[in-house]
RNA sequence: GGCAGCGUAGCUCAGCGGUAGAGCAGAGGACUCAUAAGCCUUUGGUCGGUGGUUCAAAUCCACCCGCUGCCA
């Protein structure tokens, strides 16, 4: 009945710190759902990396006079601090440049080759006489046709955001040495995605249970018709051509980087002892789904497939729930202008799961959303403390001072006692079907609903009152709620990890969540409580003001 | 330019063919166990605009306006 569920989330570039837009794109969801179906019992592989290639991580090192392998180095060690400290679960967070990766890119690139998927072409590419060297579209720089400014570059003119190529500027010249490039034929391998397109076509049509914005971007491109890609470049950083006298040239990252799924499975399976351990992910029953940002969405519903495809023998993806883009504070999110909110920052003075609820609660899944500072207070201090937290709070402290610090004997429960459990254990359906079919957002909304609906309860109750009067009844709400706690710690883990385990603690369960499961739990009378702490910090309203004023400040060691 | 998404209460967002929704903010009230939290009641929208399809449209279609993104 256990069901097998493997997880990709898109692979970073190390070329930059993370920011609440990565997270909230990708890795929160992701990460939700590998918990939540941990907690269902399944067999979950949940995999990623930092994509250490590629022409983002060269231009980095350069800025920062570092080699491309420093750079990447120092951002793997600072992604993977991040996903400790904001509890993103990875089974295995790796790097593109392990030596399985490149025999496993090898071994895609070989077999779709010899599959007739991939063939050699000519393609003009600029190089620089002075230089010796073929140049990146990224180090073309020239005037651009559309703004007319001076400093466009060959893949795009920062000033009016238009993309180009490298032959649409005029007076080129070599971003390294400012000598005009000229253009030269050079020999690279295509995939030939236009072999594929009735294919994907009708694979897409299938996805019925797709994310309509994901569907529509995948059409766009089908609609369109695929042109066929190359997959080398003239560059010395990156993934060696498995064949002679292409020694110059390296895999191109679109094509390389996705192959990482398969690689850190690989990796996973071997780690543990047992080489195999990856294939019942690859075949069969199991779904694969792929967590990203809707920048990505052509890799992942069109290009991956492809290559799955001519690869034969490999799981095509279940679904891509790709996100939309968080603004922030209304306005599009921008490293150079360093608006944006970096994970890092942000970890330095908020509770990981204070995060996480607010970009749970606003996750931009059917359009990009707003992240504020004023929502983000008020989610934690309305929703966060005063709904759930203090809700936990006031009954676990009660507890304590009029039962001993143990749940109560409640008897025979009464109807309305046994409605409100019934009900949560109804609630707990309902999460579960929406994080089934990864809408997070309103799982999230479920939960807290929930614990509105306690908290209604409880008022009604009024322990408190029944204390002085009827200790019996007293007993029956104050159990009814500390055992609807257990469905709320439950429904609030794939969100709410930490929290979670320690309502659970409180609660005097000994293990982990994880282990008890997707279930709420009978407390068994006399079970002793722990001492509670509040689950979550009130925050001041000044802080609003303050992180605002910190956006598009000047940092200096953020990226450019 | 082509394409895609979005435009719903003051704010942040759901709904996507069947009498307009949630949370927050605003107003009023009863309570006091709790992180002055929680609970109850309540104000507030001609669902961007104009046409069309339908017994019925926020929901489908066409065009327009505005915002955002993508163009591998």
């Amino acid at each position: 009945m256990s069901e097998r569920i493997l997880i990709g989330v898109a692979w970073p570039y190390a070329n930059g710190p993370l920011h609440l837009g990565h997270i909230t794109g990708a890795y929160l969801p992701a990460d939700i759902f590998a918990r939540y179906h941990r907690l269902k019992g399944n067999d979950v592989l949940m995999v990623s990396g930092s994509d250490q290639h590629g022409t983002p991580v060269t231009i980095r090192a350069e800025q920062e006079s570092s080699t491309p392998q420093e750079v990447a180095a120092k951002y793997h060690r600072q992604f993977v601090d991040g996903w400790r400290r904001l509890g993103i679960s990875f089974d295995l967070y790796t790097t593109t440049d392990t030596p399985n990766h490149h025999e496993v890119a090898h071994d895609m690139f070989l077999r779709l080759l010899d599959n007739g998927h991939i063939y050699r072409d000519r393609m003009l590419q600029a190089y620089c006489p002075e230089c010796r060297r073929f140049l990146p579209d990224r180090y073309v720089e020239g005037g651009c046709p559309h703004c007319n400014c001076d400093k466009a570059r060959g893949d795009q003119c920062d000033e009016c955001g238009k993309p180009l190529s490298p032959s649409d500027l005029a007076d080129l010249r070599c971003l390294l040495c400012s000598t005009p490039p000229r253009f030269e034929y050079s020999e690279h391998f295509f995939l030939r995605l236009s072999g594929f397109q009735d294919r994907l076509a009708e694979w897409i049509t299938a996805q019925t249970h797709w994310r309509r914005n994901v569907l529509g971007g995948a059409w766009r491109y089908l609609n369109e018709g695929l042109r066929d890609r190359a997959i080398t470049r003239d560059l010395e950083w990156g993934i060696t051509v498995p064949l002679p006298g292409f020694e110059q040239k390296r895999l191109y990252v679109w094509f390389e980087n996705v192959i990482g799924y398969l690689s850190a499975s690989k990796e996973w399976a071997r780690s543990r002892g047992d080489e195999t351990a990856w294939q019942p992910f690859w075949h069969g029953d199991a779904r694969s789904y792929y967590f990203l940002g809707k920048d990505n969405i052509f890799f992942h519903t069109l290009s991956w497939p492809a290559m799955l495809m001519g690869y034969d023998g490999l799981s095509l993806p279940y679904d891509v729930p790709a996100n939309e883009f968080l603004t922030i504070e209304g306005r599009k999110l921008s490293t150079s202008r360093n608006w944006a909110v970096w994970l890092d920052d942000c970890l330095e003075r908020y509770d990981p799961d204070a995060l996480r609820y607010t970009l749970s609660d606003n996750m931009p899944e059917t359009g990009d959303s707003d992240f504020s500072w004023r929502e983000f207070v008020r989610r934690n201090n309305n929703e966060l403390v005063a709904t759930y937290g203090n809700l936990a709070n006031r009954v676990l402290t009660f507890a304590q001072r009029h039962f001993d610090g143990v749940v109560p004997g409640a008897g025979e429960l009464d109807e309305r006692s046994q409605g409100l459990l019934g009900e949560a254990g109804a609630a707990l359906d309902r999460v579960d079907r929406l994080l089934s079919r990864c809408e997070f957002k309103a799982a999230v909304k479920e939960a807290m609903s929930l614990a509105q609906e306690a908290n209604r309860y409880l008022d009604e109750q009024a322990p408190w009152k029944s204390i002085k009067t009827d200790r019996e009844a007293s007993a029956r709400s104050v159990y009814t709620i500390l055992s609807l706690l257990t469905t709320l710690k439950t429904a609030f883990y794939p969100f709410l990890p930490f929290s979670s385990e320690r309502l659970h603690s409180y609660l005097g369960f000994d293990g982990t969540v994880t282990e008890q499961g997707w279930n709420s739990q009978l407390l068994p009378p006399g079970q002793k409580l722990r001492q509670p702490e509040p689950l979550f910090v009130k925050l001041d309203e000044e802080i609003v003001a303050q992180e605002t004023a910190r956006l598009g400040r000047r940092a200096g060691n953020e990226p450019g």
